[in-house]
DNA sequence: GCCGTTTTCGGCCCGACTGTTTTCAGTCG
């Protein structure tokens, strides 16, 4: 784990402990919020402290300023130390126990002695729960399903597997009568690699639906089981684990309600205080005017009987906020909320901008169609050009290409782009960057080539300084035109090569070698604050599949999907330019 | 604890739901 995560992970302890001990609430707030910066951070926080422009970062004062001096000096901080000390360390886990907060936590400790999640059971069942204050029958209930639940929830699930789920939920829920508009919303809709639960909001336009549509959304044939119904929201589980929460609102304030469950909760916090400092405030009905509101009858589930100045769409509410829409992708409160003031919003990377897929595999090694399906599959997304980029030799698992069955693929490619009208192939390949950044093949075979994807597909378990330098080596070939996917991580399953990035963007922008964000799932890598960081530093992206059939060509979406939360336009893109840019771009290094 | 084109003090976002309660506290997103 690199720095920046160990010291994410002690403010994030840090913030809970004080949770747990009962501090005023902002001070937790503002350490949690430390702990977010240095997690999104693409530098090394090392930097920041030698440079001593720690304060200078959005959310790092005096109190964090010294915890992390003393952190990058020691690898400790006394501080934390002394606060750790005051709390059994058992206690931070119980966090993630769902209806379980830091108030019933710091009860359960001091009253019953609880001071870990096996205490916690263990107590239940002995029954030593029983005669505390404000804590019932029912309460104990839900603390129970809440551990059996974390048992089997475990980790957050990836979005190649929950965004099919939720939209074919979203696709059932537009046929049920009475349903104007249904969109998903939460982090989904941001487009995290990774969510926790799914946000689904519908708009009607007669209130009377609202319970009847509540109810049949439990009905559903993929629902496991329901985990609660009320007059305006259900929630289900599943049969693949994923929690969905439902909420149904007047289609008049449809934009409100899905702008505030959209967030990310940070990204609105900002949106109200804005509000604010206008006179005015927002919530998931509406942006009021502070006066009209509180005059206001307010009845649960329904809008407040006020006319709001926005609610109705998204962009009527940030209109009315004085901002441009605001594209979800950007909602990490990552200063998407200046650049809107300044009228700086990138114009975000779309499908329709895509002319090409540079990283793809045929029946030559491991993919399951030929040159000419791949070619006809691009052909049908209307692209221009087309790479084959097929293993190299020491692939022996995926039936890597020896440099003689190589030669006869490239010829076999370059008929087939003679043949097959309306799109270029390139022949290329997907060359090994060894354990010691040697590639693969030597020059003398690449030179042969048109196109030269290098990635790292074994020893991904190096060091910073090795692996760096493995990655720097490739990036220097004159031959090498993208590093595919340049860490090796897998969402969930593999950490990936811990490179210091700044050193990698410099070498890549300054030798015209483009890095990839590999749109496979669960690769996704680069990941979304890298791949911004590289723009910021001049390099070039290049968005690919790596696709192993045809269908997988589809999954280009998801890598447009973290280009867009790294604030990627077309011009930072090399699957963007016209043919004969993109020739230009491989041939200048050459 | 952090922050500052009204500021170095006094703010800091908001509502629904649940459970345990007769008016509120805690949790969640």
């Amino acid at each position: 784990m690199s720095l920046n995560h160990e010291l994410a992970d002690l403010f994030k302890t840090f913030a809970a402990i004080m949770e747990i001990k009962g501090e005023p609430v902002f001070k937790s707030i503002a350490f949690s919020k430390v702990a977010r910066v240095l997690n999104d951070m693409t530098f090394d926080i090392r930097d920041a402290v030698e440079k001593g422009t720690l304060e200078d970062i959005e959310g790092i004062g005096k109190s964090s300023r010294k915890i992390i001096e003393e952190f990058v000096r020691t690898g400790k901080s006394s501080d934390f130390e002394d606060v750790a000390a005051t709390v059994p360390p058992g206690l931070i886990p119980m966090l993630q126990v769902p209806g379980l907060g830091p108030k019933t936590i710091a009860l359960l400790w001091k009253q019953r002695g609880v001071t870990s999640i096996d205490e916690l059971s263990k107590a239940i069942a002995e029954g030593r729960l029983e005669g505390l204050k404000g804590i019932g029958e029912k309460k104990i209930e839900q603390i129970k399903q809440g551990l059996t639940m974390r048992e089997q929830a475990g980790r957050r699930m990836g979005i190649g597997e929950a965004l099919p789920i939720a939209e074919a939920l979203l696709q059932q829920l537009r046929k049920i009568k009475g349903v104007k508009q249904a969109e998903i919303a939460g982090s989904l809709r941001r487009r995290k690699e990774t969510i926790g639960d799914v946000d689904v909001i519908v708009g009607v336009a007669k209130p009377s639906d609202m319970p009847v549509i509540a109810e049949a959304f439990t009905k559903f044939p993929q629902v496991d089981r329901v985990l609660g119904q009320g007059e305006s929201k259900s929630s289900i589980v599943t049969e693949s684990g994923l929690q969905v929460d439902l909420r149904i609102v007047p289609i008049e304030n449809f934009g409100a309600a899905l702008q505030y469950f959209t967030g990310s909760k940070e990204h609105n916090v900002k949106l109200r205080g804005m509000a604010q400092e206008h006179g005015l405030t927002l919530n998931e009905w509406g942006l009021y005017r502070i006066s009209d509101y509180e005059k206001a009858t307010k009845e649960p589930a329904r809008p407040p009987a006020c006319k709001p100045i926005a609610s109705r769409t998204e962009a009527e509410v940030y209109d009315a906020l004085g901002l441009p829409y605001i594209e979800p992708e950007l909602r990490e409160d990552r200063g998407e909320i200046t650049a809107a003031i300044e009228k700086s919003l990138p114009v975000l990377i779309s499908r329709a901008d895509i002319r090409g897929d540079l990283h793809c595999h045929t029946t030559a090694s491991d993919g399951t169609a030929t040159i000419d399906q791949m070619a006809q599959a691009a052909l049908a997304l209307g692209y221009e050009f087309l790479a084959i980029t097929d293993h190299s030799k020491s692939q022996v698992v995926a039936n890597g290409l020896t440099a003689e069955r190589l030669f006869a693929h490239a010829a076999e490619i370059r008929r087939a782009n003679d043949r097959i009208k309306g799109i270029r192939l390139l022949a290329g390949c997907e060359v090994d960057i060894l354990a010691d950044g040697h590639l693969d093949f030597d020059d003398a075979v690449l030179a042969e080539l048109d196109f030269v994807v290098a990635s790292p597909h074994v020893a991904l378990r190096q060091d910073t300084e090795k692996a760096t330098a493995r990655i720097l080596r490739a990036i220097e070939s004159k031959y090498v035109n993208v590093i595919g996917h340049p860490t090796g991580r897998l969402i969930n399953q593999r950490e990936g090569l811990p490179l210091d990035f700044a050193r990698i963007f410099t070498a890549a922008a300054a030798t015209g070698t483009a890095l990839e964000i590999n749109s496979g799932y669960p690769r996704l890598d680069l990941t979304d604050t890298v791949a911004r960081a590289a723009i910021g530093a001049g390099c070039m992206l290049s968005i690919n599949t790596d696709a192993h059939s045809t269908d997988g060509l589809n999954w280009i979406d998801y890598g447009i999907n973290v280009a867009r939360r790294a604030w990627v336009t077309p011009r930072h893109v090399i699957n963007c330019m016209p043919l004969k840019k993109l020739m230009q771009f491989i041939a200048k290094k050459r």
